[in-house]
DNA sequence: AGCACA
């Protein structure tokens, strides 16, 4: 569905070029009505958004303005003090060389240099932290496969809903939910580990409107599809193994 | 914190 023109849109000011490319990223795609199964689009805007001094939220006034009461944005006040969200950390040692988190490399919007103004004042929360997420702290994760494994989903929720946010996503192939008496499970295969990765990111701690627990937990599986069981006895004496499904059958 | 199905 695409109604042109008629979609509500907004636009969103960040300290620098570089975070907004990173939020962009990460709320590419967002469901963010799991009814509708309605998806966010992000791009970079075309003109950096003026922001009047002292008001918050603005962006829509059309009423003559005056140089002296508006504040360019820029797209450099100190970069360097901006910590990335949670979503970007430092990959840990398991991370594969050859994947980079976004974020992780805006060299080209560096140079992009206006001059530099007095900072706005910045609200302290996450700039990639919309409504319809809650911070979800995810220890013990597994690497990244094909296969996210969600977490903390209460009883009631409704499979429907965990269909309209996960079949939508890019190289969604299957999903599968598990009832845990008080809690829920899901599992969804992913076309491959970069689509799943993508999907761990954009909608971890997302709400589900079904559970009463909050944000999803978004895990890597520890035993993603069409991963092959290893034999249980692959010692290399010769010593008879002991028989798995898939020796035995 | 809870990881099934092949």
């Amino acid at each position: 569905m695409n109604f042109k023109g008629e979609q509500p849109m907004g636009f969103a000011l960040f300290t620098s070029a570089a975070a907004a490319m990173a939020a962009k990223d990460a709320l590419q795609n967002l469901v963010f009505d799991p009814e509708t199964n309605s998806v966010l689009r992000a791009e970079m805007a075309k003109k950096n958004l003026y922001v009047k001094r002292g008001v918050t939220g603005v962006g829509t006034e059309t009423a003559p303005f005056d140089q002296s009461k508006r504040l360019r944005t820029a797209s450099d006040y100190s970069t360097s003090h901006y910590a990335p969200p949670g979503a970007f950390a430092p990959p840990p040692s398991w991370m594969p060389q050859s994947y980079m988190p976004p974020g992780g490399s805006f060299d080209p919007y560096t140079g992009y240099g206006m001059p530099p103004l007095q900072p706005v004042a910045q609200p302290m929360v996450s700039p990639v932290a919309p409504a319809g997420y809650m911070p979800m702290q995810n220890t013990k994760d597994n690497p990244p496969c094909n296969t996210l494994f969600v977490g903390n989903l209460g009883e009631s929720t409704s499979e429907g809903e965990l269909r309209s946010i996960f079949s939508g996503q890019p190289g969604f192939r299957q999903m599968k939910v598990l009832r845990q008496g008080r809690s829920t499970v899901c599992f969804i295969e992913f076309a491959d580990v970069n689509s799943a990765i993508a999907v761990h990111n954009t909608l971890q701690g997302a709400i589900v409107t079904s559970s009463d627990r909050g944000g999803m937990r978004l895990q890597y599986s520890k035993n993603p599809y069409g991963r092959k069981k290893e034999f249980v006895n692959n010692n290399q004496d010769g010593a008879p193994g002991v028989p798995t499904s898939e020796t035995s059958g």
